[in-house]
DNA sequence: ACTCTCGATGTTAGCGCAAACATAAACGCG
DNA sequence: CGCGTTTATGTTTGCGCTAACATCGAGAGT
């Protein structure tokens, strides 16, 4: 930064501002300083920047993981937000507590300015770590009551609870439901919950036989189709929440010869271009997983910038989308 | 820190090194330390210690989109590789050669330690800077012959041109090609390249109008199909080269009735389990992403310890799944 | 006993910036 | 015309750590 100031005769501190706001610099002092920027091929050192000013421009991001396709969606949201303005840090949890923990531990010490989990679900020390450090944080994935600081998403019960009464409405007696593993997964569990509350609401009695866990994946959804037919065969309609499970449950029963919806409606989550394409159309919950990225961290920013909270829970709510399977 | 010395009763030197490189003090030392600093929740600063090392631990890596579950798997082989070790920074160029550049500005003002992209075309300013900041860089998407530092991957080349003389060594007359937009996007336009090759290599003329480019995207995929059949009815087998176009193409097959393989084979890339469950299953390209990003994270650290490189050029290869679809 | 080495720790200085304050010139206004 | 006020820039200091060197005692070899 030395030599673009000599060169372009002011001070090292001229040059700083500059940088960091064009508009406090005379109009001509600042353009030859770009022009003394462009010519030493000058790059500023944020690290020392930061240091001095104590604070990073720089936002985290951890989600449960990477390869994911609907985190994907979510990390292209807040990638978008942030533009150019907050680099961005980010580490998968691998779904576990003490995963997300020591994520947490390194992106304080990296000083990150704010973050974005994918979890409502903390281990103690987490929380401490988060509090003490006194940055903004958003909770994603499921809408919690006590967000740690401020929250974005949409209720997975809520959603599961809708889905599970639109099937009963329309006459399925025998539901299954298949979820993601639960343990250490708020949502998987919250949609349980749902699914289970529904029956309640209308009076119904769930089998529980007909509740599953299920590893995600195409194949895993067959497989899951498999064994619910297997153990409850008057099984008339399956709601697989999770990843691709509903449609690899209806390319199983496809495979099988097994007529959907009439023998058996299957009805997913997570919409994709996939579930609209494969025959019959799944019925499915779609989630704004894009725009829920975007608004997080929107709101990171906000409070960075205001240093005052207008919102700390925002519901973007779900769309369950009929189509032919069921 | 301070605080931690004074609680250890030892100098702020010594727990610098004790959390640095604990063999380098007493045993005994290192456990008062590391009581002192339980107690009083000290979180070291890396942003300080950057600045005094002058060198960071943080990676960074640019990918052309994040929500595409293609460069999913690449993030995820990186941030594995990388561990807890290495903070990683990821920016998205957008599939464009001025974002990439803007991106590897903001991460050489974070002097990020090292930097892996997705990408072999660079603008000069980015070669430049990339070069000026003498960090190890590594390609990965295509492998190039003349890398910027080290490249980690498959020929893209390679594998369209294996894969058109399986075609054609399969009796298929009218092959047509889809790939994604070629304009900056060196992986698509090699692609393209090893197609016209193998043709070159049986002597055959490829026709023209049976080159087509397509956005990304399942329906993207059906219309492409739709398009080539409206356009040379003769032809007898498509290979659509590029995200989940082959299976837009296959759903939009069965949709109209048209027997995949005997009236048009199709063909695809970037092997799914999706690929694998559709009817009938695809014959792909498999590519090994996971292990490309892994190994791209692993050359990188090797050469930050070593500051001598063993590789810079290392080809993981390709697969050709062989199944019904063709 | 004397140096020599080596392990363990302390001391000094400075990384490259930005906050806070200082300065200096230009401006407005009664 | 003198005063406060504003705009544009400079100076000093220190952010929290680590590199480099200094120190200091214990053990080894002769």
């Amino acid at each position: 930064m030395e030599d673009v100031a000599a060169l372009a005769a002011v001070s090292a501190m001229t040059v700083s501002r500059a940088l960091r706001d064009p508009t406090s610099v005379n109009t001509e002092t600042r353009l030859r300083i770009e022009a003394a920027i462009d010519a030493t091929g000058y790059v500023p050192n944020r690290i020392a920047g930061s240091l001095a000013s104590r604070r990073t421009n720089v936002v985290g991001l951890i989600v449960p993981s990477l390869r994911n396709s609907l985190f994907a969606e979510t990390i292209q949201g807040v990638s978008d937000a942030l533009g150019a303005l907050h680099p961005l840090m980010i580490a998968d949890s691998g779904y576990a507590l003490a995963g997300e923990e020591a994520a947490i531990r390194a992106f304080l010490a990296q000083r990150i300015c704010g973050i974005v989990l994918h979890n409502t679900q903390h281990t103690t020390r987490s929380r401490t770590m988060l509090e003490d450090a006194g940055i903004p944080c958003v909770e994603t994935g499921n809408l919690t009551e006590r967000p740690l600081d401020m929250t974005v998403g949409f209720s997975n019960f809520d959603a599961a609870c809708a889905m599970t009464e639109y099937l009963i409405a329309r006459g399925y007696k025998n539901i299954g439901f298949v979820s993601l593993p639960i343990r250490d997964n708020d949502r998987a569990a919250e949609r349980r919950a749902g699914f289970l509350a529904a029956h309640e609401r209308r009076g119904l009695v769930p089998d529980r036989e007909l509740l599953l866990e299920s590893p995600p994946g195409l194949r895993s959804g067959g497989h899951a189709l498999a064994t619910l037919i297997e153990r409850v065969p008057a099984v008339d309609a399956v709601f697989l929440s999770g990843d691709v499970l509903a449609t690899g449950a209806l390319l199983e029963a496809n495979r099988r010869g097994l007529d959907v919806p009439n023998r058996i409606a299957i009805v997913g989550s997570d919409d994709n271009e996939l579930q609209e394409a494969v025959s019959p159309p799944l019925t499915t919950l779609r989630f704004p997983r894009y725009q829920i990225g975007h608004q997080a961290a929107d709101m990171l920013m906000k409070q960075l910038r205001n240093r005052s909270r207008d919102i700390s829970r925002l519901d973007l709510g779900y769309e369950l989308i009929e189509r032919a399977s069921a």
